[in-house]
DNA sequence: GTCTGGCAGCTGGTCTGACCAACAGGCAAG
DNA sequence: CTTGCCTGTTGGTCAGACCAGCTGCCAGAC
């Protein structure tokens, strides 16, 4: 006789199962209400408990929202997802893995060379938002907080013209640990006013390369212009 | 006067940021034991429905893990944690629809052509598993299934080999979802034998490449590799 | 001595029933 | 037509209870 393992599973997370599954199948809406949690009682034949038990933890996958709290959770719309929880899901990989800052910049130099790669093949980029950031940049002298936010903001355009969501949404996680390494750098300079306006021509020069299609410049481009940012970070 | 709007966070979700902090924060150490949910109604103030809520929404964070139902939770590990939500986030993803098939064999293409070219740069490179997958692979005549499963632990064991650690993770959560595309892929070959054949030569001449510590080829055939597997799928 | 059985005290899983605050709708008095 | 109240619904929270499964201890049987 070979005897299988019984399987126990409990009661809310069969409940979750389920839901997920009617969300995920699109049998119920994206953006539709989800029925209250009283209903859901008499549907699955549990308590309210179980029942809570099973919409936080699809809650805390993003597939349900509340928009205000104490109201009726709806289902997510497929940008919501990506910008919440499942960006969450790299966020806390990446700092429960405790990589190195080296690994971490290597990591950023790949997403962000594929990324301004993908945005050069596009027949129209649009780059507004980047170039935006730059003009920003220019006006900036010796505010490096500032300029670290722009700096932000100008990479994740970058990203975000690829069209591409699974790096936007991995480049999210691991821009955050990143940055508060660059600011650190940045304060630490005696006088910042040349690198920021280096780092400013750097930024120009990347969006010139991608706006003249020459995908393999452009990421040349970002990954110097990203290694030269943490040389002294990484000493 | 400018007033800011009232702020109401409900008891479960404190109870869960506080414990997500103490999680990510490293002063639970990663595998130990969470304290019962009795001591947690202790220490938070809060009835003990509270707490399990809280503790839903850890779990399907994948922060907190039980080992079998009825068992006290334990924290995550961080490779758990790409096996677990962050690929779920990616199959979510795919299934919304908030991203196509293609964002995340893009997304692949990168980090192994990054991780395949800082292997190339080491001086002593260990290949030694990824060299063991390929010899499995050229014992494999027609079963796909079991094809598939030594490419997964190939192309793993290629990123493991660049000692990046975040290249690792992220590459743990997006190799499955993608994964899934490719069997279907290989099963619907009429006759799978030379395309099997074919796959195993190229996993043999990135190798090369690589003890050739040349960089940039291992990081070319690996991207041409990864498209041609998938451009089936792609269409 | 070792092994066995059973008890006691944990844990998580579930239920019941209750109360409150917030919101939406209807309805009546101004 | 507005104001204001009343009511029913929703989510948020609580207290208390019971069960099932596990763990460790200890006494009795061999």
């Amino acid at each position: 006789m070979d005897f299988t393992e019984v399987v126990r599973r409990p009661a809310y997370e069969q409940v979750a199962e389920q839901l997920r599954e009617a969300i995920l199948s699109g049998s119920m809406p994206a953006g539709s209400e989800l029925p209250s949690e009283r209903e859901l009682t008499d549907s699955f034949g549990v308590a309210r408990t179980t029942v809570r038990e099973a919409l936080r933890a699809l809650q805390a996958q993003g597939l349900a929202i509340a928009d205000r709290p104490t109201s009726p959770l709806r289902v997510a719309r497929a940008a919501e997802l990506s910008a919440g929880p499942a960006r969450d899901a790299f966020v806390h990989l990446l700092r429960l893995g405790a990589a190195p800052l080296s690994d971490l910049v290597e990591l950023r130099c790949a997403l962000e060379g594929a990324a301004v790669g993908a945005a050069a093949r596009q027949r129209r980029v649009v780059l507004d938002d980047a170039r935006a950031e730059v003009e920003v940049m220019r006006g900036i002298t010796d505010d490096v907080e500032a300029f670290e936010e722009a700096d932000v903001r100008f990479h994740l355009a970058l990203v975000a013209a690829s069209g591409n969501e699974a790096l936007h949404l991995v480049m999210l996680a691991v821009r955050e640990p990143v940055g508060v390494h660059l600011l650190a750098s940045l304060r630490a300079l005696g006088d910042p006013v040349p690198v920021l306006r280096r780092l400013t021509r750097e930024h120009a020069k990347i969006v010139e390369a991608i706006e003249a299609h020459d995908g393999t410049l452009a990421a040349e481009r970002v990954a110097a212009h990203i290694r030269g940012l943490y040389k002294r970070s990484l000493g």
